[in-house]
DNA sequence: ATACCTATGTAACTTATGTTACTGTGTAGT
DNA sequence: ACTACACAGTAACATAAGTTACATAGGTAT
């Protein structure tokens, strides 16, 4: 038995179930930037968060990408297979946000644990709300905000998620993942800087009284 | 029984289990504008569609709106209980797109069900499968699209649902559910009548060619 | 130091969308 | 017929966002 299984999962599932995921599943750690899936791989295996953060992106096949959410500790994430299997114009992409633990639990298993499990099933629909409404939330920025808005709000759960005002990315990679240009996102930092809200350094943002 | 849940649901689940949705479940026929909940209403029960089509909304406290998705027939639609649960700034709002049959169905039963009957959580699962993909379709659109494409994508999809290819709805309600001004869809609507893609008329627009 | 690459700053311009304001027209009610 | 109102057409303008182009600064390899 993995200590870190039972101490993020130990309070919702019961030893049966954790002895079964500790055997089913392949442990895995995985350094920020690694590419979780692509476009297929990976279809058949379902993520159970142990640390660290994935961050999960649409892509359209023009290259066009957009951030959905970021998936953290004791998530999970049903939708990565939905996705993959209905295969249409766009995709999904996991990456990791920060160097995280994870396991990956063959989908097969998923079934068998529903009807075996409440907690398992209580788990997959928790993960499914939670899924739900962070899509809301994305779709709640890009139709009710303005560019400025989310990238002050994209700067901020970055903040949250890595627990460190110090945000090391460049501005086209902001760009890419609140799909617009670069020149917008430097154009919106200055103004922010400007503000007083963050302070602007090459290759990383120093967040300032949020 | 309900002659029309059986035809409806009976390839999916088994006479024990169409027994009990007829049992505790409360039919409903609304016609179309019915609000079917607005804002912590009918938050205890979860709809079966029987026939007809449902526009989802989402609403956020300024009074902006915007189109999430249509419920057709044989969909139902976890996620109402969710957001309203979750309730944050915005919400969630459900209207009849048309004169439909819904079957309410109070939330404690769901649990219940997905225990005793492997089709049911098929079905729950499903439809969550299908709520997370209509709305990777929303993001997609509101994303990767300019607005006439928008435009042109929801008439389809209004055809569609509706198997009419005159669109009774004015502008202004168009740009409420685009998220839009009024002005702005009447300029693009003119731009496809002068492409020949659609006839405009007071009240309705008749689709051409698709 | 030199060359080279990446990241950033910024101006100037284009385009899409949002806003305001006014017009005309069909429809319903009196 | 007259009035009132909802709906649609359109011009003129404002703003947000996208695009192109170029300058400069930091870092790295040689």
């Amino acid at each position: 038995m993995i200590q870190e299984l039972k101490n993020n999962y130990g309070h919702l599932f019961e030893d049966a179930l954790l002895n079964e995921i500790n055997q089913v599943g392949t442990f895995k750690e995985v350094s920020e930037g690694f590419k979780l899936m692509e476009i297929g791989n990976y279809v058949k295996a379902m993520p159970l968060l142990i640390s660290g953060a994935i961050k999960i992106l649409r892509e359209d096949n023009n290259g066009d990408e957009l951030l959905l959410y970021f998936l953290e500790k004791g998530d999970t994430c049903a939708m990565t297979l939905t996705c993959c299997v209905a295969q249409k114009k766009s995709n999904i992409r996991a990456i990791a946000e920060t160097d995280s633990k994870l396991i990956m639990i063959p989908i097969k298993k998923m079934e068998e644990w529903s009807e075996k499990y409440k907690s398992w099933r209580h788990f997959v629909f928790e993960s499914y709300h939670n899924r739900l409404n962070e899509m809301l939330e994305t779709i709640d920025s890009i139709a009710f905000l303005k560019m400025d808005e989310r990238l002050l709000k994209y700067l901020v759960k970055k903040v949250t998620i890595s627990k460190n005002k110090t945000i090391h990315i460049t501005h086209q990679d902001i760009a890419y993942e609140l799909h617009t240009s670069r020149v917008v996102i430097s154009r919106l930092l200055k103004k922010l800087e400007t503000l007083g809200k963050i302070e602007l350094n090459r290759n990383y943002i120093l967040m300032k009284d949020i």
